[in-house]
DNA sequence: TGACATTATGTCAAATCTGATATATATTTT
DNA sequence: AAAATATATATCAGATTTGACATAATGTCA
């Protein structure tokens, strides 16, 4: 991974090595990295599938379109729990989220 | 409800009113509080089952004693990625989170 | 009952998360 | 290609969450 892209992840609060620092997270860190990455997935997919846009999401979930854009792409600064919340705005219910989860 | 325990309440970071309040918590707030309950019983469980104190399972989880006392009774000011990083510290595994999870 | 172990509660500074605004970039439409 | 629409990124103040410490309450057992 080159100097640059190193950079501009840490500075994003990613921890950046390479596959051995991957590893080094805790099993536990990585299943909610793996929730995380899944939800994020399906968000997107869900949207589409309503056919709005991310302003149109980010106002069903009473956000803003920026910060919604974020949890699409699962950023640092966005906790799992939001994310649940905001598929849950799209009109998800606790049996899609499960499917979500147990897919990741 | 008397007026003490409201206040009480309150200043721990509950809405309360009675059950109509209750009722106007949307769907997925609904649910997100349904799965900290049920992760709160099950990190009882867990621990139970371990046979091991609050002090041993908070050592393993990284954490204090007293925030994992307040993991294991959902507080309000612990997150759902808190009670799930704590299960998976006690050795839980993906399949039995989501088993936790379908119940709620 | 009195030590001892365990669990619960209060407090708070530091870290993290959130919504919002501004703006940049990319995509679609005309 | 320009305009319009949609998505991505940067930044930041305010809110929430976290770990740690202190201490209180509860339970256990000699």
């Amino acid at each position: 991974m080159d100097k640059q892209k190193k950079e501009r992840l840490e500075k994003k609060g990613w921890k950046v090595g390479d596959v051995d620092e991957f590893l080094s997270l805790s099993p536990a860190e990585m299943a909610i990295v793996e929730m995380k990455v899944a939800l994020a997935k399906a968000l997107v997919d869900k949207r589409k599938k309503c056919g709005i846009t991310q302003v149109s999401a980010a106002t069903l979930a009473k956000t803003s379109q920026s910060r919604y854009a974020k949890v699409e792409h699962a950023e640092t600064s966005v906790s799992l729990e939001l994310m649940i919340k905001m598929f849950f705005a799209l009109g998800a219910n606790k049996k899609e989220l499960l499917k979500v989860l147990s897919v990741a």
